[in-house]
DNA sequence: GCAGAATTAAAACATCTGTTTTAAACTGCC
DNA sequence: GGCAGTTTAAAACAGATGTTTTAATTCTGC
């Protein structure tokens, strides 16, 4: 309780949001817990969807610095020369489920709450997503690109895309994941390492041998 | 309008759930849609609960028992040898994600559904989905033990879990993925090609060494 | 110590939610 | 044709939601 009004909101707000979605968090349930009046959401953020906003901006902002920060390095060391896949995927995809490990700060809730909505995005947190994304996609994709020259730009999209699908599960909670059995997940450091391997093994898969749809049918036509 | 009013609101329901999600779909959108009076959801199915169990169940079942029938195929075919990795990967993830290429049948819509609620299910929802997955994960788990018995088994789960994540956002819409770039997701083949390909090189990655965390504590205390 | 602003508190607002009730319309069957 | 059961229609219900209003309280600078 020691915090400000605001900062107890905050909190309070991610948590619930994460446990009961979007619409399913009332300010009601988000005042209570943060032992404030309902009128504070109001008065501090002006109305629900912007405390929501807030509560993404917060955590979203630093994670993405930190991205961009590790990028830098591994291309500053590097001096030019193509970074590794691995390095890639670290810069991305490990910082962020290292944010999710870290208790201490609630990055955990806030990447099971982001994973949660990045599929479900509301037309507001939409358009902010896509902002807040821009410029930390525009340098992963740059260095993927210069990384594995060989793989088309399309394949490499759906690829990171499927990454990130692979992310949201791993730091999604449990719930889904007690459904195929006795587990444990107690381990961030296991878990950073096994999601890595995983990835890597996907981004470095054989590439499929995909025609275009006018040369599939040119060729059933031929067979038939 | 052709159909009856219960089939009526089972697809507008089934339309609308995947556009706003559980809480964010009302009956009175449901009814509109369907062109129905509010009262007929109650009287149909009695609750809003009892609706979205029966969404669900109707297409739910139908695909397990496609993946266990595709299973069922192929360990016939191998006569008690273990199937290889891509055979039961193509049994659970491609039966999936062919049924939500399957426009005409309305599985496109239910295919994003699913991978959207999986991450976030509401209590009752919760219990349905672990019910109706029991005897498909109990088969699939089987068949990948004996494909591969040098993985062990927590591996293979948080893999098979990453997996999901990967499948979910396959088929989760192109809302997020748009966010990458423009990008072309109109050809239902290519996309499975794609997918089987990530998910078949993320299963088959070299596990990570991974340590117990006592371990890791004495090396450390070791190193220094 | 006090005026003025910032914050909190409490109540009320209109609106929307899922559900129920009541009555009307339809359907199949003798 | 008329009567049972089934289905639709329309209205009303209690409760919850985000927001606003009004008043009290606390904080800040002088």
């Amino acid at each position: 309780m020691e915090p400000d009004t605001r900062s107890r909101i905050l909190d309070a707000a991610e948590e619930l949001l994460v446990q009961h979605g979007l619409d399913g968090t009332t300010l009601r349930m988000i005042t209570a817990e943060a032992k404030a009046n309902l009128a504070a959401v109001n008065y501090h953020f002006g109305s629900k969807e912007a405390l929501i906003e807030a509560v993404f901006r917060r955590r979203l902002t630093w994670l993405n610095e930190q991205r961009i920060a590790t990028l830098d390095a591994f291309e500053r060391e590097a001096r030019g020369a193509p970074l590794k896949p691995r390095q890639i995927v670290e810069a991305f995809f490990g910082v962020a489920i290292r944010m999710a490990a870290d208790k201490s700060s609630g990055g955990q809730t806030f990447m099971r709450l982001l994973g949660r909505t990045y599929t479900e995005p509301t037309d507001f947190i939409r358009t902010f997503l896509a902002e807040e994304y821009a410029e930390v996609i525009a340098r992963f994709k740059a260095a993927f690109f210069k990384a594995l020259p060989d793989v088309p730009q399309e394949e490499f999209l759906w690829r990171f895309h499927f990454m990130m699908g692979a992310l949201s599960y791993a730091v999604s909670g449990t719930d889904a994941l007690r459904m195929l059995g006795p587990i444990d997940d107690s381990d961030p450091e296991a878990l950073y390492l096994r999601l890595m391997s995983f990835l890597i093994g996907g981004l470095r898969a054989p590439l499929p041998e995909i025609q275009s749809k006018s040369v599939r049918k040119t060729r059933a036509k031929r067979a038939a």
